[in-house]
DNA sequence: ATAAATACTATCAAATAGATAGGATTAATA
DNA sequence: TATTAATCCTATCTATTTGATAGTATTTAT
């Protein structure tokens, strides 16, 4: 399962990404408000964005936030990584986050070869998508 | 992420189909080694998959462990399920664990789609999967 | 009886999830 | 320059889950 915090983190980017039109940096409150999101806990999913170059952030009146790249630029599984970490089910099958397990020899491991297909058939899913391309559909 | 204690009970499991032919009840504290899974913490994944019709168990002496069914009819998503519940990444889209989100409309919501494909493609790999294929590979 | 096994109950520590509170800082503008 | 409106930051909190350990009760073969 994903995190709330991380569904929050791709429903806030899909709305910020729909107001890019306006030209305009998008408030925390008036997010937290149409996505119903708790307004306190999306300050800290929307800074962690900010801190990981996803979004750009302005203080002070008519601060708020707004894409740093376009939202085409923005994957899926970019967002998920920076919000819960892992998408693979097994450490030791990870792209990203690989660590080894500590009580098994991976060459005779029995499940690994499992998880590495689901690894890939999440990830044929999960590539192709974008804040843009939820955003559309 | 999978949990060590799913990890765990498939591993063991697997332990156990391996050791069919031998006709005998199973000891935690073989796997245990074996496997190096903690022994007290295994107990209790034991007893849960005892208490889930997977495996029986016999108590005193000669006592142990042994598949209540045939291993190829014991399917992975099922020992998944019952060890750390839903396989899906949103609990809107779970098949055994559904829940609403409480915060959005099912109808509107912009990631449900991606993470039906991913569960589905998940479980093309996952329902092919019983303790018997894994054991042969 | 004894030995060897599971069953059960209670407990525990650390990490994670999911927030909330309150004040500091920044920036626009009147 | 005071005001207002926004993010930034630090601290804190509760509940749950994870991953386990300890100790005793019960059962069973011999």
């Amino acid at each position: 399962m994903i995190s709330n915090k991380c569904k929050y983190a791709i429903k806030a980017l899909v709305y910020i990404a729909g107001k890019e039109e306006e030209d305009r940096a998008i408030l925390t409150a008036d997010i937290a408000r149409e996505q119903q999101i708790p307004r306190k806990f999306l300050e800290i999913i929307l800074r962690e964005l900010r801190n990981n170059r996803i979004l750009e952030s302005k203080r002070g009146k008519d601060g708020g936030f707004r894409l740093l790249r376009t939202a085409e630029d923005i994957s899926l599984t970019e967002v998920m990584r920076i919000i819960d970490g892992p998408i693979a089910m097994l450490p030791c099958v990870s792209l990203n986050y690989y660590r080894k397990c500590d009580e098994c020899e991976e060459e005779s491991c029995e499940i690994k070869g499992v998880f590495e297909q689901v690894r890939d058939r999440t990830l044929d899913v999960l590539n192709g998508q974008t804040i843009k391309s939820l955003t559309l559909s």
